[in-house]
DNA sequence: TGGCATCGCGCC
DNA sequence: AAAGGGCGCGATGCCA
């Protein structure tokens, strides 16, 4: 069974409806007592929840009512309009009512800071908008459009994923606030009372100043370029790697202030402020937020936490972390697409395993040159790497050479569950842009499927952790993070396990590539296993 | 003052 | 001239 179920705004009665699997409605429209009432459904039948977006299962959580299954009708419309060549159309369940009823969608609505829609009604003068009834409409014609078994599991997937969002944001990471302030203070000096530089980068910012015997502000790249070549030094930019290679004094403590000011600005003491509250980092996720698949977050840069400040990530006391990432995912995932299972040897370092067959044992080599060939370079040292590759894994390169040819051509290319890429826009024919498109399409079949694995990875795991007391509490592409009581976590690291080996087989069936997934029970993120 | 593009760099 | 994919975010610099 399924219950489409509309929230409706704070307090408000919660309405729901229940439907056969195909989606038609098996009874009239019920207005439940409270969300105890949701719990009850859920026990008695488990169905699986139609929601109209990813943020309405966010009051249920609130009052601490957790579902097993759920449709989401905006991300999957997400999905069936990519499908469709629109990608990038409006998504959201009044458009997809629109459309279905023959009208021209409107733009989505804007999201305020809840993520709630801005202003709902406030240009509508007739009678409040039944959205439970577009939602049973939409849904049903949904389904009806679901028909490749795929993309049947890529809507259940991405609607999980909806659900780990939800539950991770409102349990959160666990940050320890003294532990990141230690870490500031240690590399920058003392918190700057008023604002302002911290003494190390007003330090460093003065040795700038110094080597170029005037003031230049170190956070201005037209500023630096022009004192540069005042020095003599003609720079087309001022990136850290074309620097290094520059002979100038002010060099080093330009590179060293760099580095501190973006750790400052970024995730300093501000972000600190905002961000973290009551020993939790709540980031909030944007399910399919990127067009391959991946996950985005908004505000708190979640996606971004520099591996110097992973120590602050803390279990609590008498809890540990289950830190398990995937070995080299995109690589194996190629391998399974394309069917050259040779370029997935069955060891857990994948790169020295090919370095030692193609590379004269060069680790670094193996990786470049299978980064860059799904990447799209060409040039210099990584174009030779990958000819290299091309003539031994011709059907795997072979896979995402046509891909690039696709996409160059203005064709879309999808992922292996069938995630569609946008379409080409006017313009694209020129030959600049004509291969940049190669090179996305190129990496849009590895980056969306492995996105999808880590997808179908995520609800395996939350359905074998239902009802314990682990929780996921960090996701990041191809690395998983759990926060348990120290008790269970060798059965998370089981489940972990499981959990892979049933996304490959979800995926790719018997394929014989590995997807080794590395699991550390850790006290903080920077231990090591 | 606020919007916008660009740069640069953090993560994968 | 050649050019490696996807993001979020903050600072700068320009504009209205």
């Amino acid at each position: 069974m399924r219950i489409a179920l509309d929230p409706g705004p704070r307090e408000s009665p919660v309405r729901v409806r229940r439907l056969a699997d195909d989606g038609t409605p098996l009874a009239g429209t019920e207005v439940l007592p409270g969300l105890g009432a949701v719990a009850d459904l859920e026990r008695e039948h488990a169905p699986r929840w139609v929601f109209a977006r990813p943020r309405s299962y966010r009051r249920l959580l609130a009052a601490g009512v957790r579902v097993g299954r759920a449709h989401d009708v905006e991300l999957v419309e997400g999905l069936l309009v990519a499908a469709a060549g629109r990608s990038g159309e409006p998504h959201g369940l009044a458009a997809a009512a629109a459309r279905l009823a023959g009208r021209t969608p409107e733009p989505d609505p804007p999201l305020d800071a809840d993520g709630d829609e801005a202003s709902p009604g406030l240009f509508d003068t007739g009678p409040a908008h039944d959205e439970l009834a577009d939602l049973v409409a939409v849904h049903a014609a949904q389904v009806r459009a679901l028909t490749d078994p795929r993309m049947r599991l890529l809507a259940a997937a991405e609607s999980a994923g909806a659900l780990v969002a939800e539950e991770m944001t409102a349990h959160g990471l666990p940050w320890s606030a003294a532990a990141h302030d230690a870490l500031l203070t240690d590399l920058l000096g003392p918190r700057p009372v008023l604002g302002g530089r911290p003494p190390v980068l007003a330090t460093l910012a003065a040795e700038v100043d110094a080597a170029f015997g005037r003031p230049v502000n170190p956070d201005s790249p037209a500023e630096l370029l022009r004192a540069f070549a005042r020095a003599g030094h003609e720079l087309t930019t001022t990136r850290a790697w074309e620097l290094r290679h520059v002979a100038h004094p002010a060099v080093a403590p330009l590179l060293a202030y760099k580095e501190l000011a973006r750790l400052h600005a970024a995730h300093g003491w501000s972000w600190l402020a905002t961000w973290v509250r009551d020993g939790r980092f709540r980031p909030e996720y944007v399910v399919g937020g990127v067009v391959t698949g991946r996950w985005a977050t908004r505000g708190g840069g979640a996606l971004q936490i520099p591996r110097t400040l992973r120590g602050a990530v803390r279990a609590d006391p008498g809890w540990r972390l289950v830190v398990a990432d995937a070995a080299q995912l995109e690589p194996r995932v190629l391998a399974a697409l394309s069917g050259d299972h040779a370029l997935a040897p069955d060891a857990d370092d994948l790169y020295a395993a090919l370095a030692a067959r193609e590379f004269g044992g060069d680790r670094g080599q193996a990786k470049l040159a299978l980064l860059s060939a799904m990447y799209g370079a060409s040039a210099g040292q990584a174009g030779e790497l990958v000819a290299r590759l091309r003539r031994r894994y011709p059907a795997g390169m072979g896979y995402v050479d046509g891909a690039a040819r696709d996409g160059e051509a203005g064709r879309l290319v999808h992922s292996h569950l069938g995630r569609t890429c946008p379409p080409a826009r006017p313009g694209d024919e020129e030959p600049g842009r004509a291969r940049a498109r190669g090179r996305f399409t190129r990496n849009f079949v590895v980056q969306a499927t492995a996105a999808e694995w880590a997808l179908v990875l995520l609800a395996e795991l939350r359905l074998l952790l239902r009802g314990g007391p682990a929780e996921l509490v960090f996701f990041q592409h191809d690395e998983v993070l759990l926060h348990c009581p120290a008790e269970v976590a060798p059965d998370v690291v089981d489940a972990v396990a499981t959990a892979a080996d049933t996304a490959r087989r979800r995926l790719f069936g018997d394929t014989p590539v590995r997807f080794p997934l590395t699991a550390r029970v850790v006290g903080s993120y920077d231990e090591p296993a």
